[in-house]
DNA sequence: TATGTGTTGACTAATTTTGTCAAAGGTAAT
DNA sequence: ATTACCTTTGACAAAATTAGTCAACACATA
C-alpha cells in the first residue's frame, strides 16, 4: 500500500471533503483519486501538491516519500538495490554542494 | 554522460569488438548499442548482463551504477531528493533483514 | 425513494519507450 | 578512388506504458 496515498486520504477526511469533493476542487476524476489514495495508481507530483494545498497542509513530507516510493519501485527486488542507493545519495551529495 | 555507458565501451574496446560486432553477438541493432554507450538511450539490465558476458567482466559495479543513474534521473531537480534516498534506503533495509 | 459515499472495470487517448532501417561521414589499406 | 571496415545520425513505425473518461455498482442514511 501506499504511504502516500493513506497519508492524503487522512488529510482529506480530516479537511472535511468527500473523494468527490477533493476531486472536483483540483480538477481530476473521482475514480482516479480513489484509485491514487489506495494506491492502485500513482500520483503525479502536481495531483500532491494540489491536494496538500487543498487540505491546507504541508507537503513536503508527502513530496519526500512520494519521491522514495518511486525510487523503491525502480528497486524492487533488485540484489543490489541497497548498493545503488547509497552511489546515488554520494553522487547527489556531490552535485549539491558544487 | 552515462558511466555505465563509457565503461561497457571501454570494455568492448579491451575486448576487441567493434559495435558491430557486439551488437550482432547480443542480438541487438547497432544503432541503439551505440546510442547507449554514449547516454542517448538508456540500457536495459538485461542488455547489461549480456554484454558483460560478452566481455567476460564482472558486472555488479555495471548494474549498480545502472540502478544509481536510474535512481537519478528519478530525482533530477528535486528539492528533497537527498531526503528522499535517505527515507528509501531505510526503508530499504527495513525490508531486508525481515 | 432520493442523496451522498467510495469502488470497479471497460474503454480510449496520449505519451514514452523501443525497434528498424537507410544513409552519412570517418579512417585506413593499398 | 574503390573497397572495407568503423561509428553516428535521424526519420519513422511498433509496442508498451501511463493517463484520462465514463457508466454502473454497492453501501449507507435520511
Amino acid at each position: 500500500m501506499s504511504t502516500v496515498g493513506l497519508q492524503l486520504r487522512e488529510l482529506r477526511e480530516k479537511a472535511g471533503f468527500s473523494l468527490r469533493k477533493a476531486a472536483v476542487a483540483i480538477d481530476m476524476d473521482v475514480a482516479i483519486l480513489s484509485k491514487m489514495e489506495r494506491g492502485e495508481r500513482k500520483f503525479s507530483k502536481e495531483t500532491i501538491l494540489k491536494l496538500a494545498d487543498l487540505y491546507k497542509a504541508n507537503s513536503d513530507k508527502l513530496v519526500i516519500d512520494f519521491l522514495s516510493e518511486k525510487v523503491l519501485y525502480e528497486l524492487e527486488d533488485e540484489e543490489f538495490g541497497l548498493e545503488a542507493l547509497k552511489v546515488a545519495e554520494k553522487e547527489l551529495k556531490y552535485k549539491k554542494h558544487k
